[in-house]
RNA sequence: GCCGCGGUAGUAUAGCCCGGCCAAGUAUGCGGGCCUUUCGAGCCCGUGACCCGGGUUCAAAUCCCGGCCGCGGCACCA
């Protein structure tokens, strides 16, 4: 064919060059839309600590889904084991900030250990039907009959027993491991954890106590159950979730077939990973633990937690381009630090103010420069986002040991958007300098560099943590003044690169650095 | 061990379903140039990849088979 009839024919399938290149950049269209008539997604967390990057890509991908397609996003706390994955109350509303922070609204919001007595409805239902029953095995035991793939005796029982001992599981009965409701699968089922899996299980809330429910429930659905039935009841139409949910999605299917549902439509991703940094929220909480006082906290710069990146200076902006750059591939990603600070850089040279920090600081005093003298220098060449003045009353500023070296050898330099100086002596520990008249083009002409500074009179000590794979460096530096009010704010140090000023107290600044 | 998923440049991703617009696109990295009151950003040029082996076909990154490697699941966790 040739390229004119290639044209035609693609005209005639209403395929346009234009949309071609319009698909590839966002993400790949969802399954069956037609058929639902509409896209309702959901994220999905457990709130027994604080979101990383890896739950933070169901969010975002979840969210710009239902946004491309005009539809509903669902918040929905999966809080329903408060033995082992105990919830932590502080957790449901830190995991909301971290959605807020990413640009995620949603449209509704649910709590699974407030709707219990849906799953209960459900339940019943399946009991009646003789589609699931109470197993009074003990785990081993049950385990023997899976394993051959027979029915353990409580399968066989009739409706009537099978409600009777789920009111007595109600009725707290039974205790911890003694009774569970299994959902009636295939015992053939090649993988056997897929044959009668665990809908329900008793645990102790006088002594495990829910957070929100204190000891009301002694019934606690699993994960698969509540699950299922959250996702149909609230009309979920995708489900995005990570690969490790695969046998999830099998052994769901199976409520959805015993009730007559329509099961959603189910994209499993990969894992993420960030080069050099832990992400595992188990890992988080078990070094938090036996080693407390080695790590700033759940935001610690050296972990993946959501709140790690942004206390760091960390856009939300370019998370959600670095996600929707990962898109919805099924293999794990390793991203690298490099491949972010790059993202970060670019989205924040723009917003970011522009300060001035000194490392290795070396005092300089200017002969011939008059004082008092007000100095005015912008944030931002090209950015409107203001100035800070200085009164100069002393001729004296730092510059950093680099650039004193290249100021007595090179025998002058810029000191960025203020004046060119001359080298005349070294003195005291410090160097004696002229301010000689010209601009910016003269010290290019010149081959000067243009460097940062700082008046004496208004420097802060500032202290740079620096995460560098396990270790947290502290460097010291010289900062102005300025940085005092601008807590919480993500800067560009020049020449020394991004970071967020993490807090200010007295004459001491922190700042957590991102990366040059 | 048993079940399942996947392997495109250093890293990440597009293309694979529906084989030929692919001597493989993009981002980052690296090298060079331009621009710029930063060693940052921007612009331009260059660099570099289809896991291996068979098969089907006029034609395979794309389909089939085998191997190797990686990952996930096998909880009364989510």
């Amino acid at each position: 064919m040739s390229p004119d009839e290639l044209r035609r024919k693609a005209s005639e399938l209403g395929i346009s060059e234009e949309k071609r290149k319009e698909e590839k950049k966002g993400l790949p269209p969802l399954p069956n839309v037609e058929m639902w008539g509409y896209v309702k997604t959901r994220f999905a967390p457990n709130p027994d600590f604080v979101i990383h990057l890896g739950n933070a890509r169901a969010a975002i991908l979840s969210h710009e889904y239902a946004r491309m397609y005009n539809g509903k996003f669902v918040l929905r706390f999966e809080d329903t084991d408060p033995r082992i994955k105990t919830p932590i109350p502080e957790a449901y509303r830190a995991i909301e900030e971290d959605l807020e922070w990413l640009g995620i609204r949603w449209d509704e919001e649910y709590i699974q250990s407030l709707r219990m007595e849906l799953y209960y409805d459900v339940i019943r239902k399946l009991l009646e039907e003789g589609k699931a029953y109470v197993d009074l095995c003990p785990a081993d035991v049950f385990r023997k009959f899976r394993n051959e793939g027979k029915p353990c005796p409580h399968r066989e029982e009739d409706p009537a027993t099978q409600l009777e001992r789920f009111d007595k599981m109600l009725e707290g009965c039974y205790g911890e491991g003694e009774a569970v409701i299994r959902i009636k699968t295939d015992l053939t089922h090649p993988d056997p954890a897929v044959r009668d899996w665990v809908a329900f299980r008793v645990i102790d809330t006088s002594r495990n106590p829910h957070p929100i429910t204190g000891d009301r429930y002694v019934v606690w659905p699993t994960y698969n159950f509540a699950a299922a039935v959250d996702d149909h009841v609230l009309g979920v139409t995708h489900i995005l979730r990570g690969r490790e949910h695969a046998v999830n999605t099998i052994k769901q299917m199976y409520v959805y077939r015993h009730m007559g549902w329509r099961y959603p439509e189910v994209i499993n991703f990969g894992r993420v990973s960030i080069e050099g940094f832990i992400l595992s929220k188990s890992r988080i909480k078990e070094l938090l633990k036996r080693y407390r006082r080695m790590f700033l906290g759940y935001d610690d710069p050296r972990f993946g937690t959501i709140a790690s990146l942004r206390r760091r200076g960390i856009l939300p902006e370019t998370i959600r381009e670095l996600i929707l750059e990962l898109g919805v591939k099924g293999t794990d990603a390793t991203v690298s630090w490099e491949n972010i600070a790059s993202l970060n850089r670019k989205i924040g040279d723009r917003k970011c103010k522009r300060v001035f920090v000194v490392l290795n600081p070396v005092r300089v005093v200017l002969t011939n420069l008059e004082t008092p003298l007000q100095v005015r220098i912008r944030f931002h060449p090209s950015e409107n986002l203001g100035e800070r003045q200085y009164l100069l009353s002393r001729p004296e500023i730092v510059i950093s040991r680099d650039d004193a070296e290249h100021l007595r050898s090179k025998g002058g330099l810029r000191l960025m958007e203020f004046a060119n100086i001359e080298y005349i002596e070294e003195k005291n520990n410090s160097i004696v300098a002229k301010v000689v008249k010209g601009g910016v083009e003269v010290a290019k002409a010149k081959g000067y560099r243009i460097v940062q500074w700082i008046p004496v009179e208004h420097a802060v000590r500032v202290t740079i943590y620096e995460a560098s794979g396990k270790r947290l460096r502290k460097r010291r530096a010289v900062g102005e003044s300025i940085l005092r009010n601008l807590v919480g704010e993500v800067v560009q140090m020049i020449r020394v690169g991004f970071g967020r000023i993490d807090s200010a107290v007295g004459n001491s600044v922190d700042v957590i650095y991102a990366h040059s």
